[in-house]
RNA sequence: GUGGGCGUAGCUCAGCUGGUAGAGCUCCUGGUUGUGGUCCAGGCGGUCGUGGGUUCGAGUCCCAUCGCUCACCCCA
């Protein structure tokens, strides 16, 4: 049987449903502070993220579904959302429009990865991004927006982790510091640490081997290295963070996988998700739009994973669908005047269901039962009358075709 | 890529020491020749993931393979 490639699901529709709540929520908590929502295409230029993202990155080195069109030309199927919604920017002029454009998305990623819990090969994410504000105002509310989303939709995010990373220049001098004092002890720390620091020298810091996290403790730490702008910037962000009554915890171990970003990073993660804790992060990358051939431009933004929130949402009991009428026949015949009922049912803007099925009447009451239908109209009865049924209280009546639609908007009893 | 767990009807699962498949739910039909929610009866539905092997005989043992899943790595 063929089933669904690897790491990737279908969305039967209960869980459309609870998705749907994702999509209402967001839409409200973002479009309520200005963000615009903006879809890009699926596939893009390859160059696009070997560049915007960085060729060092394990999304880039091993993550990425990459294809030749046909013509020479490499695509790839996105992997994330930043640098399309900043190659858009840059290709429809947004930076002649009033700064920072801030725009949102939900839409869907690929990576190649092994699938786990909370993790899969086509997966959504929703996203935000305000392009052109260096204000540290922009961090912030950012990270409020988040917050709040996270806490509309119920979702359990145990923790807001904070960080600075300064500037490009700052954090590779600080890498090659750390470099320099891991080797000084590299005989007390971990092998696993110790093969890693040429390659992911910050990974020190979250091992979980004793003698390393001794080492570690005096350790240089980034936080203390940043030049006094990017010092200045971080505390304004915390301080508006504190007057918002957001309470994080600063760590210096924040690493996100983007070689794009500045300053400002950040992740919501909730213990009960299993390896997979993030929920959603993000942070500022004021060199990404230079590096795409634009002009120097800040900006900020996060990504939130759709089926992450999902797993740890509270409240998103999606609204019960309403059915208002269900057309059953009572003989076949009356399947022509059963179609018309419910086709003006629609029109007077009720939601009508037919009989589809073939089944019994008896078959019929069952099914419109089960599916909540508020009236039954039992079409057929030989002397051209309806007979309209209220599900709940079990009255029933015999109606003129055309007073049927009438009787079911008063909405009362019958 | 590496390791652990699991793969029996659409769903949730039972099948003890091997003897050629069951339950509950769902769905359909019937229980007064046209009327639901409870109840009763019946029905539809499975090459027991796949391929080999052992055996008179395998869902049940052995091997392989595929898939799912969790974890490592990394990330949403």
């Amino acid at each position: 049987m063929i089933q669904a490639p690897r790491g990737t699901f279908d969305i039967l529709p209960e869980s459309a449903a609870r998705r749907k709540v994702v999509e209402e929520q967001a839409e409200k908590i973002l479009s309520a502070a200005g963000y615009r929502r903006i879809e890009t295409p699926a596939i893009e230029a390859t160059e696009l993220f070997a560049r915007g993202v960085g060729e060092g990155t394990d999304i880039v080195r091993k993550e990425m579904y990459t294809f030749d069109d046909g013509g020479g030309r490499s695509l790839t199927l996105r992997p994330e959302g930043t640098a399309p919604v900043c190659r858009a920017y840059l290709e429809h002029g947004m930076h002649k429009l009033a700064q920072p454009v801030k725009l949102w998305y939900l839409s869907t990623f690929f990576r190649s990865e092994a699938p786990q819990r909370g993790r899969y090969r086509q997966f959504w994410q929703v996203g935000a991004e305000a392009i052109g504000s260096p204000a540290p105002e922009t961090d912030a509310e950012l990270i409020v927006l988040l917050a709040e989303l996270l806490d509309g939709l119920g979702v359990r995010h145990d923790r807001l982790r904070l960080a600075s990373l300064g500037t490009p220049a700052t954090r590779a001098e600080y890498r090659e510091e750390l470099r320099r004092f891991l080797r000084a002890h590299e005989d007390e720390l971990a092998e696993e640490v110790r093969n890693r620091i040429d390659l992911n020298p910050l990974r020190a810091f979250d091992a979980d081997d004793r003698r390393t996290r001794a080492v570690m403790r005096d350790a240089p730490k980034l936080l203390d290295r940043l030049d006094p702008a990017d010092a200045e910037h971080f505390a304004q962000v915390r301080a508006l963070l504190d007057d918002a009554g957001i309470s994080y915890e600063l760590d210096p171990t924040l690493v996100r996988g983007l070689d794009y970003y500045t300053r400002t990073v950040f992740e919501f993660t909730s213990d009960e998700l299993g390896a997979q804790s993030g929920v959603g992060g993000g942070g500022r990358y004021d060199g990404l739009i230079e590096l795409l051939d634009g002009p120097a431009t800040p900006a900020v933004g996060w990504a939130a994973g759709v089926e992450r929130m999902l797993l740890v949402a509270r409240d998103l009991a999606p609204r019960a669908e309403l059915v208002d009428l269900f057309v059953a026949l009572g003989q076949r015949e009356a399947t022509r005047a059963g179609f018309e009922l419910a086709r003006e049912a629609r029109r007077a803007g009720l939601q009508a269901q037919l009989e589809l099925a073939g089944r019994s009447l008896k078959g019929q009451l069952k099914h419109a039962d089960r599916i909540g239908a508020r009236f039954v109209a039992i079409v057929g009865n030989g002397n051209g009358r309806v007979s309209l049924k209220d599900m709940e209280s079990g009255e029933q009546r015999e109606l003129g075709p055309s007073d049927v639609i009438p009787a079911i908007l008063r909405g009362g009893r019958l």
